[in-house]
DNA sequence: TAGATTGTTAATCGATTAACAATC
DNA sequence: TAGATTGTTAATCGATTAACAATC
């Protein structure tokens, strides 16, 4: 279990995505937008929209559609990008560095303020002046310095007593790039980037066609 | 607009998983598993697992049970991985490289055969044997090699033109990392990998609950 | 004011779950 | 054969779309 959200889950995915396309109009200097519009950009519904918009209050005004910058500034305020957060990258491999070195995370205010690793080749090594520091030291680093957010990128083997630890030491929100279903307490926040399944879905696209050649035939 | 599937995704987005488990259970000498077995170690329903196999054929036995080999080997088949697919990838930064040397790809038949880049600091350097080339070689590359995955790790400014420039040149199927809504025909595969949206999610459901604090009083 | 567009309720669509006859 | 479990149809649930009164 991860925590429950009290807004639909299909909701809070597409956010992300008006909140892209608000700060493009914004760029581009417009100044309001009816649902109808931005519909047509976006390819969804207006009444998506206006629906997925009326979860969190009635930010437009009838016979005018909705001032750009105030939606972009409410979903910047509802995507929780107003506060900044505390972040670790745990497992300093190729991915792990690329998100320790990725610094459009740290602009929208993810500080990166350690990382850390099994391997002691790594120890001291510093990306983006943040040094890689020995796993053992990860509850005793904690336990002094309040993170938000741990980022895991570790082979799976080890992921799931790692979350577990970071749950110890009061980890309440986890990214998790390993390949696993972590299991973790329902007060704890799980976000999956499952790179391979990904993949995965991309190779049973190429092959589908020719997989239910026969199926589709029959109909 | 990308190729439409015939099995819902919702559906084929659960493959790889169901695929996860099974090489799990395989790696244990489990032999035979049911459908209500599985959905207790997945936290999914049995009903689900027997209507998403279904699509594709009725792998089961009354009375028994899924054959867990059987059903793994049919899922690898399902999901193509009987295949092997070239890939190149577009853009050497942090996530372009770690990408390349992510060796489990290839071990699950995904061949990198190129990595392009514009910076010429770049070029000639190389990732596991594989050279960085300049990307004004591309359209040369992709003439003279089948490459069937193109994977898009460079900033979203260019990316709209490199994938215009990959399709144009044959490309069929795009696995992208640029955070942005890509636009291809619809013989053409795009999978996304939206890492920031991803991470706004997390950051979403971290404020969630202050956020409709005052909503969820007034029930 | 008239036209436009919202917020919201109702209708539809699709996905998930339940039920059970078929059958190993 | 009896028990177990599938494949599949029917029922339910949730998400999306349509419609429209409210209102700027």
């Amino acid at each position: 279990m991860t925590k429950k959200t009290i807004v639909p889950m299909p909701v809070i995915r597409r956010l992300p995505r008006y909140h892209r396309y608000l700060e493009e109009l914004l760029k581009n200097d417009v100044k309001r937008i009816s649902s109808r519009e931005l519909s047509e950009k976006m390819g969804v519904t207006a009444s998506q929209i206006r629906q997925d918009l009326n979860n969190y209050g009635g930010f437009g005004q009838q016979g005018y559609g909705y001032n750009v910058e105030e939606l972009y500034n409410t979903l910047t305020k509802i995507l929780g990008l107003d506060k900044t957060y505390s972040t670790i990258i745990i497992g300093a491999g190729n991915l792990g560095q690329a998100i320790a070195n990725y610094t459009n995370f740290e602009r929208t205010g993810f500080n990166l303020k350690g990382i850390f690793d099994i391997n002691p080749k790594l120890f001291g090594l510093k990306i983006r002046d943040i040094e890689i520091m020995d796993v053992d030291n990860l509850e005793d680093f904690l336990a002094s310095n309040k993170i938000d957010i741990a980022i895991l990128c570790i082979p799976k083997d080890n992921s799931q007593i790692m979350a577990d630890r970071l749950i110890k030491s009061g980890i309440k929100a986890i990214w998790n790039f390993s390949p696993i279903d972590l299991k973790v307490p329902d007060d704890v926040i799980l976000e999956n980037v499952h790179l391979s399944d990904s993949l995965l879905t991309l190779s049973y696209r190429i092959n589908e066609e020719n997989l239910l050649k026969t199926k589709v035939e029959e109909k």
